[in-house]
RNA sequence: CGGGGCAUGGCGCAGUCUGGUAGCGCAUCUGCUUUGGGAGCAGAGGGUCGGCGGUUCGAAUCCGUCUGCCCCGACCA
């Protein structure tokens, strides 16, 4: 590709509403425009990326087995009502009516229709187990789209499904998927971990996220540094601890604490610790009612663990502060363990202080010194918290660290959820009808784009892995206008990259050599070739590699050679 | 959904308080010069100041309303 015939518009300056790094430079670099908030369009250069990180999709894929297809983006609303997902999904699910009146909605995801194709077509155990992908536009209708692709509404997704006969089989192809997923991020060059998760609102057992590390994911992981234990902290268990409960102490006193809400006010007003005070949260119950979670002070509480735990309406719902007066008698900020009007359920941590700080269910009053059994009935008690750094691994091995990471990818084992809500069956080797067993696989392949530019970056701009570059070469001629060597020279050589099957890019614009090389460095092209008077007296290229601070000469026979070596294509 | 902010040329912004001919930088176009790290000079094009309504002799500016976008929150006990 010649650079004068790509229009590509670079931007000197970082746009206003762009906040994370791989977002403005992806919007530099002329990779994507946003069309509307959540909606961006894939410019010619991002295009060719996207279509890279496809391929090699695509290449896994069909390694392992799985049968490409292609299913509409807009579905049938009847489907959705049949696997009762039409009410359960919520505001995310786009829903639109055609000019008949009939419901359909922008799929955010294909199970209800895959399951339908599954039930058409499959009849025997003989055809399983069978795994189909797709690679095709998605639309979750998120509350806050942000981060440019990296969290928007409309955007492309890898998603397989698989049909088994038993559990067995869909286990053993889970673990297929769980390494052509390790084998795909490995190939697109990202730095990546996987780890175990919550299934979420896609229904079933067994799941893991694949996340690629980076300080600015939206997700915590937890880490074991004894084994290879990683999970979501969301799911990581957080057991009963190892602490004995102390003997109740002092005596139970009230103190005035106007206006102290939060834990950290309350720490400092009354100069203690947040370990030791009680926080109680009050959440709707599944059957009316309110529940009160009560976890310690510096301890968060996991949103997943608190959906599991019966008599908890899920999703979660906090109480709001008009049903928090209505039970307690005060408002948010003061409630407490002691005669609260309601169910409690203590996490482990929580239920083994003793002489702790609480809210009074008193307007602008506290209690210290509260003990469980003594001042409260012995609470329920339950994992409700996420992990935090230095809590022992679950495994009992080592001890858990959290880093941040982006989620790219999901697997799940999905079990009969689907099959026996949509009636796909077929029959197994006794001639006797059965649901199959499903597992589902997906892939952000939009965000994917983000995760690695978020993780290969510098102040300069993108540094593109060599699998997933839009051009893996980018040739600056110098003083093209002036010179006819340099000119034939640099012709001659983009026609050798081309029969080298190369992507090559030629920068043939009549511009200053400093704005070709702060566009090659911005757009991360990995190999720069230099073709200047000065070299090619001495039959020489200058070859920098986009990590590079340095120059190499390299003789001008062997350049396309060196290039192919360099970049993992032979 | 709650709170806050913003909306002026393709991008980044000033001007709004205190009403009076719409401006700057970058980008774009033309010409000349320049050509190893985002050039210089000279010129040019491009804006119904988000929409609608109002106040006024006069509105980017004041008032009302709508829309769009961004940020924060939805973990506060």
């Amino acid at each position: 590709m010649r650079f004068s015939q790509f229009p590509l518009n670079t931007l000197k300056e970082v746009p206003a509403d762009a906040e994370i790094i791989s977002h403005q430079l992806m919007l530099r670099a002329g990779l994507i425009r946003k069309l509307a908030s959540g909606l961006y369009n894939w410019m010619p250069l991002g295009v060719r990326v996207l279509h890279k990180v496809e391929k090699i999709i695509r290449e896994e894929m069909n390694r392992a087995g799985a049968l490409e297809l292609l299913m509409p983006a807009v579905q049938p609303a009847e489907l959705w009502q049949e696997s009762g997902r039409w009410q359960q999904y919520g505001p995310e699910l786009l829903r639109v009516k055609d000019r008949h009146q009939r419901e359909f909605c922008v799929g955010p995801t294909h199970e209800e229709v895959i399951t339908d194709i599954a039930r058409r077509e499959l009849r025997s155990y003989r055809q399983l187990p069978v795994n189909y992908y797709q690679i095709q536009t998605k639309f979750r209708d998120e509350i806050r789209p942000r981060f440019g692709v990296m969290r928007s509404r409309e955007f492309i997704m890898k998603d397989a499904y698989s049909f088994h006969l038993n559990e067995d089989s869909m286990a053993q192809t889970y673990q297929v998927m769980h390494d052509t997923y390790s084998r795909i991020f490995t190939r697109l060059g990202l730095e990546f971990r996987a780890v175990q998760a919550d299934s979420g609102n896609i229904g079933g057992s067994m799941s893991q996220e694949f996340h690629v590390l980076a300080d600015s994911g939206e997700d915590a992981i937890a880490f074991s540094d004894g084994d290879n234990y990683a999970a979501n902290v969301e799911v990581a268990p957080a057991g009963p601890s190892n602490r004995v409960r102390p003997a109740a102490g002092l005596a139970r006193e009230p103190v005035a604490t106007p206006d102290v809400r939060t834990i950290e006010q309350l720490t400092s007003y009354l100069k203690t610790t947040a370990d030791r005070c009680l926080k109680v949260l009050l959440v709707e119950g599944a059957t009316g009612g309110l529940v009160a979670l009560a976890l310690r002070g510096d301890h968060q509480l996991s949103v997943t663990k608190a959906e599991k735990i019966p008599g908890v309406a899920s999703p979660l719902c906090m109480a709001t502060p008009e049903q928090v007066l209505a039970v307690t008698g005060c408002e948010p900020g003061f409630i407490g363990p002691v005669e609260l009007n309601c169910p409690l359920v203590a996490d482990h941590s929580a239920a083994v202080l003793g002489d702790f700080v609480c809210g009074a269910n008193i307007p602008d009053t506290h209690l210290q010194n509260v003990n469980w059994g003594r001042d409260t009935a012995e609470p329920e008690v339950a994992d409700l918290r996420e992990v935090v750094e230095g809590d022992p691994s679950p495994t009992g091995t080592g001890t858990l660290h959290i880093a941040r990471g982006i989620e790219v990818g999901h697997i799940f084992q999905l079990g009969q959820k689907y099959s026996t809500a949509m009636g796909a069956k077929v029959v197994d080797e006794q001639g006797q009808e059965v649901d199959m067993y499903m597992g589902c696989y997906g892939i952000g392949v939009t965000r994917v784009v983000a995760a690695a530019i978020e993780q290969n970056n510098d102040d300069k701009g993108i540094i593109w892995p060599d699998a997933i570059a839009p051009f893996q070469v980018i040739l600056i001629p110098m003083n093209l206008a002036k010179s006819q060597r340099v000119r034939e020279e640099s012709e001659k050589l983009y026609q050798e990259f081309i029969q080298a099957g190369l992507e090559v890019l030629l920068d043939d614009r009549d511009a200053r050599p400093g704005v070709k090389f702060a566009d090659a460095e911005l757009i991360g092209i990995p190999h720069r070739i230099v073709i200047g008077e000065r070299g090619l007296d001495a039959g020489k290229l200058e070859y920098r590699h986009r990590k590079s601070d340095d120059n190499q000469e390299v003789p001008r026979e062997e350049i396309v050679q060196f290039i192919k070596d360099n970049s993992g294509i032979s």
